[in-house]
DNA sequence: TGGGCGATTGGCT
DNA sequence: GCCAATCGCCCAC
């Protein structure tokens, strides 16, 4: 899958080689887990919109909403190879141009979004509507299946291997368990 | 009503 | 590897 935002700076595409799933009502580890919220609205409402949060104080990240509408499950966006528009993606990324820089412009959810210029007005845009600025398309797959593990950074259900990747391939972000912050 | 914490990142040791 | 930055959300008080 490819996910392309236009803006009045050009667009950015990016080929998805990572995500995570989130099954709302009976997953801990999801945002609408305790139910629905100013935050998490967008999430019960049809598949194939956008729910984009703020979180660290600092970061946007960015879910496709996969359930039918009241059904809040949701595909966090996690990394992607950036196939178009690569000169405003490191500009935006403030990173020079290199092959191996070029490697980490989408690689991590936060990265994601900075890369394609995706912020909280972004949140609720219909991904599939004609002329959106920010389309999921068809893109070229690949062979085989894909690899699977245990969610990234997540305290809760931190167990189920609800993470796909495309194996081997060098834009996907590493691995890291939840880690509790520290006490006083 | 307020404090703890988060689906993270980048810089420094 | 370790840690600070930084603020909106949410629930326990």
């Amino acid at each position: 899958m490819v996910l392309r935002s236009t803006t009045s700076e050009g667009s950015v595409a990016v080929r998805l080689t990572e995500v995570e799933a989130y099954d709302g009502p009976t997953d801990p580890g999801s945002h609408a887990y305790r139910g629905q919220t100013a935050r998490n609205a967008v999430m019960f409402g049809p598949a194939g919109f956008l729910y984009v949060y703020f979180t660290y104080g600092m970061h946007f990240c960015m879910n496709v909403v996969a359930g039918p509408k009241g059904q809040p499950s949701a595909v966090l966006l996690r990394a992607g190879e950036v196939i178009e528009g690569i000169e405003l993606a490191r500009l935006r990324r403030n990173q020079p141009a290199s092959k191996k820089s070029d490697r980490d412009l989408a690689r991590g959810p936060a990265r994601l979004c900075v890369a394609l210029g995706i912020e909280r007005e972004g949140n609720g845009t219909d991904l599939l509507a004609k002329n959106s600025p920010i389309e999921l398309l068809d893109g070229p797959g690949f062979d085989g299946e894909p690899a699977t593990g245990p969610r990234v950074g997540l305290r809760e259900a931190a167990d189920r291997p609800w993470r796909f990747w495309i194996p081997d391939d060098p834009t996907v972000s590493p691995y890291r368990p939840h880690v509790p912050k520290k006490r006083a």
